[in-house]
Order: structure tokens, then sequence, then C-alpha cells
DNA sequence: CGCATTTGACCTGCGC
DNA sequence: GCGCAGGTCAAATGCG
């Protein structure tokens, strides 16, 4: 199969959205899993078409341009992206001070995107609680969903090698709708509940 | 004043 | 067992 073309030049405010190839090492020949990707991702626009099942997405080559709080999604139907899901190595647990997690299992999927931008607005809030340098990366930063119930993670960081290559790996699957999404159906909701009582 | 971010300290897992 | 690296906590600080 053909190699998908390399991503162009990054932009500002736009992502060229490369589903990591090399991620993780121990799953790379399982795919996508389960992965809601409507969850994920926004879909409080037309201008996002990530909804729905994301195997039948994932299967091509996608092209994610995005506006910062819109993605726009382009599927060409070529190419071989691929999202992978680790499972091996996952870990959660209760909190043990300043420690690490337990060892259940825990959804985990990392992609890269080519931008100026550390932030994909994918349109949950974050709060920031880390940020340390480690080896071969720039300073990753530790997002939590700001969401009480929610114990979502994700980690962004900058390759070395190339700095304008920015890492996304997200752990754990929301339990709470899209924020911005509930902003934006919430009027229509109210339009519909007060049409349906005339 | 409340929420978000920063940052040094702390803790655990892992390799040797 | 020890040291390093990665991940998290929590107090201090910033900001709207």
């Amino acid at each position: 199969m053909m190699p998908p073309p390399p991503p162009p030049p990054p932009q500002n405010n736009t992502f060229f959205f490369t589903p990591l190839q090399n991620y993780p090492m121990e799953s790379q020949d399982q795919g996508l899993g389960d992965i809601d990707w409507g969850n994920f991702f926004l879909g409080q626009n037309n201008n996002n078409l990530l909804v729905g099942d994301a195997k039948e997405i994932l299967m091509d080559n996608i092209q994610c341009t995005s506006s910062c709080s819109n993605l726009l999604v382009s599927n060409n139907e070529s190419g071989s992206y691929k999202v992978h899901e680790e499972e091996k190595g996952n870990k959660e647990e209760k909190r043990v001070k300043g420690g690490r997690l337990k060892k259940t299992k825990v959804p985990r999927f990392a992609f890269q995107t080519r931008s100026v931008d550390d932030i994909l607005d994918d349109g949950y809030r974050w709060r920031k609680y880390g940020q340390k340098a480690v080896k071969n990366s720039t300073y990753p930063s530790y997002y939590r969903c700001t969401h009480h119930t929610c114990n979502v993670k994700k980690q962004v960081q900058r390759l070395s090698k190339d700095t304008s290559t920015v890492v996304t790996t997200y752990e754990g699957i929301h339990n709470h709708p899209c924020e911005k999404l509930m902003e934006t159906l919430t009027p229509l909701l109210k339009q519909i509940q007060f049409l349906a009582s005339l």
C-alpha cells in the first residue's frame, strides 16, 4: 500500500491530524478498538464530521483541519492512517499521594498533530495539573477533565526532534456529554420541549 | 473571590 | 537495593 503523503507545513490554527503509527509499541496491530471518537471530538457544528463509529472513519486517511474550536475532518478514502489503542500497560489506581496508578485497564490512545497550538480544542474543559521535563520531549503538560465525576486525562507534548509536532495522549473515557456540544444542543432541546408542549 | 496555572516536592515503577 | 524517570500533589500565584 502506498504510504500516506507527508502532511503540509503547519499554519496558524490549523491541525494536521496524524494518528500515531508507532504508538503504542505493544498493540500496533490492534487497531482502534471501541473508542467513540464522537465523544472525544465535537459534533457541535456543521464543520465537524467526527461522529458515529470511529472504526468506519479511521480506516482511511484523515486530514483534520481546525479553526481551534471547529474541527473539520476530511476523509479522502485512500491512504492507511490508523489509530492504535493501548491495552497493555494502561494503569489506573486509587491515588496514593504523589504516586502512580494502579494496574487496571484504561482506554488510552494517542495521535499527533502538526500545529503551532499545543491544545486541540476537543470540546471538553481541561485543567492543567502538572508539567515536567522528560526525555525525548519538551515539557509535556498533564491535563485532567474538569468535570467532577470524570477521570479522563490527557498529556500534551511536543517532540524534541520536531517541535512543530504535538503528541496528544488521551487516557480514559468521558462519562458525561461534551460541554460545548451541550451548549449548542441546549437551546435546540428547549425549543423542542417548547414546541412539544404546544 | 473563584478558578486556572505554575512549579518544586514527593511518590512509585522499573531497569540495572 | 539504588537511582532515575515519569506522573501527581498541592501551595503559591495569576487572572478575570
